[in-house]
DNA sequence: ATGGTGACCTGTGAA
DNA sequence: TTTCACAGGTCACCA
């Protein structure tokens, strides 16, 4: 997905595409999760094998999937803006509570201020290492060509 | 304490400092309130001999101690505004379970429109009768000094 | 539908 | 630098 100025803003949250999230999402029902509402916590493992662990659920009221707990930290960290784009992954090869979980980043703007991440001459991405997986379980949420 | 204007405003909680909550207020465990988590209800006795019962509890996720129901009533019938005072007290005569609680107010600014409260020509406050006890556990919470 | 309440979350400043 | 308190928020539930 192409990242919103509210994805990356003061509102602390990412809108999953509805489409998206309904395909390739674990869950957000109370059978799923285990009787609360409150969706889950999951964990994605970056390029840098860095976990990042955002809380993911459903809110009614906007009738929309989001990732809010742990998201800003990582818009933070990552230097990510407006325009920017970001794509999850998952293995896909066990049921959804077992897959693991992939995210990437792709930063279109140059001379940005990110906190403390390594800026290359190139776009900087979160490194592509999940695409060796082969998987696109996630495809068309973001491109997905590397570098 | 000089209450905050978050502790007047829409958010209906006072934030109890930790350090005066841990001290003084009684424990909030499960295994002092009896197996749940959602804290405590706690009955103050005002100047006038008037009753306020306020939920008192832990919220884990900010490490924060609060009274949140029956305090917007508390601060609607006081006309309590920011940077006035609250102090708590207790009888401190028996174990935590069975002292006797006091709460005090002291209104730093004039002309306010509180709701019904007796306006006097001095800085209004909600009586010292508790001092009376010659306590203050809560001591270092709020100015003791009478009217 | 709406407001009150409860639990959860985060940025920021200070220790 | 890291931790921590907390002021100022959010959303979900329930009556």
């Amino acid at each position: 997905k192409a990242v919103t100025p509210s994805d990356v803003g003061k509102l602390n949250r990412l809108v999953v595409p509805k489409q998206h999230a309904e395909k390739h999402f674990p869950p957000t029902t109370a059978a799923a999760t285990g009787s609360n509402g409150k969706g889950v916590l999951l964990n994605f493992e970056d390029g840098e094998g860095k976990v990042w662990r955002f809380r993911y659920s459903y809110w009614n009221s906007s009738q929309s999937y989001v990732l809010t707990k742990g998201w800003s930290r990582f818009v933070k960290e990552t230097g990510l803006r407006a325009g920017d784009t970001v794509a999850f992954y998952r293995s896909a090869y066990g049921n959804d509570t077992e897959d693991q979980l992939f995210i990437d980043y792709k930063k279109m703007n140059k001379n940005d201020g990110a906190a403390d991440a390594a800026v290359s001459d190139e776009n900087e991405t979160g490194h592509v290492a999940v695409k060796l997986f082969g998987v696109d379980i996630a495809g068309g949420m973001a491109g997905s060509s590397g570098g």
